[in-house]
DNA sequence: ATATCGATTATCT
DNA sequence: GATAATCGATATG
């Protein structure tokens, strides 16, 4: 409890996500290892009409590419995972078990494939929209990790769907999703195997902000 | 606390 | 026809 008090002073202090520039394309243009390790403690902003929906990036997991038999990209080009080879910091969205979407941003130079699936993030700010966009009470939304702990529970609460918004430009400052730098680094970063695949599944290519309430079970 | 299972559909074999 | 980068519910200790 005190802990997340203090976090939320140090939020406070932040500028305005808003005011912050998109990670620009270069961020994404290189390894998914790298590129996970850069995103944990930058901040995902959505526009949603008036309203700013912001969320800490507090875990992710690496897609290699076509040498990665878990990432989609592993069997070559397909008409959905096209994304992935193109240029990077471009949203890829799949929906998947009839049930869920899961955010990922593409990464590597265009050509070459290979991405970063978001799995969870601390919610900053547009809570009363996540709780709304979730389907869950403001009682029950008091844990805010049923909010966006979890990568399909991040893209309901963000309202990312693949009509919406895959394919999107996330360097782009028309955007409405994009990802800001505001400051804040994390502690220690720990890397861990993926979860819930069983194609190479003991690679450890998830990484975590150490010690941090939000990051998912699995 | 952990374990197991059903939901529900786009995608690929 | 099988599978899947998940979640939430239910059962059991």
């Amino acid at each position: 409890m005190a802990l997340l008090c203090g976090e939320r002073m140090r939020i406070a202090k932040n500028r305005n996500s808003s005011a912050l520039a998109p990670l620009p394309s270069e961020f994404y243009a290189r390894d998914p290892r790298a590129v996970s390790r850069g995103l944990l403690g930058k901040v995902l902003v959505r526009r949603q009409h008036r309203k700013l929906l912001t969320g800490r990036i507090v875990e992710v997991e690496a897609y290699l590419g076509v040498n990665d038999p878990a990432s989609h990209s592993f069997s070559g080009r397909t008409g959905r995972n096209f994304v992935l080879f193109g240029p990077p910091g471009i949203s890829y969205v799949y929906f998947i078990y009839g049930n869920h979407y899961l955010f990922n941003v593409s990464c590597q130079p265009d050509g070459q494939a290979g991405g970063v699936l978001f799995r969870a993030l601390e919610p900053i700010s547009g809570i009363g929209e996540m709780a709304q966009a979730r389907d869950v009470s403001m009682e029950e939304a008091a844990d805010l990790r049923i909010l966006t702990s979890g990568p399909g529970r991040l893209a309901e609460a963000f309202g990312i769907t693949r009509e919406r918004d895959n394919e999107k430009d996330l360097t782009s400052p028309k955007s409405d999703l994009f990802i800001v730098d505001d400051g804040f680094r994390p502690g220690r970063i720990q890397v861990t195997p993926r979860i819930g695949i069983t194609k190479a599944a003991e690679r450890p290519l998830r990484y975590i902000i150490a010690g941090n309430k939000f990051v998912s079970r699995g």
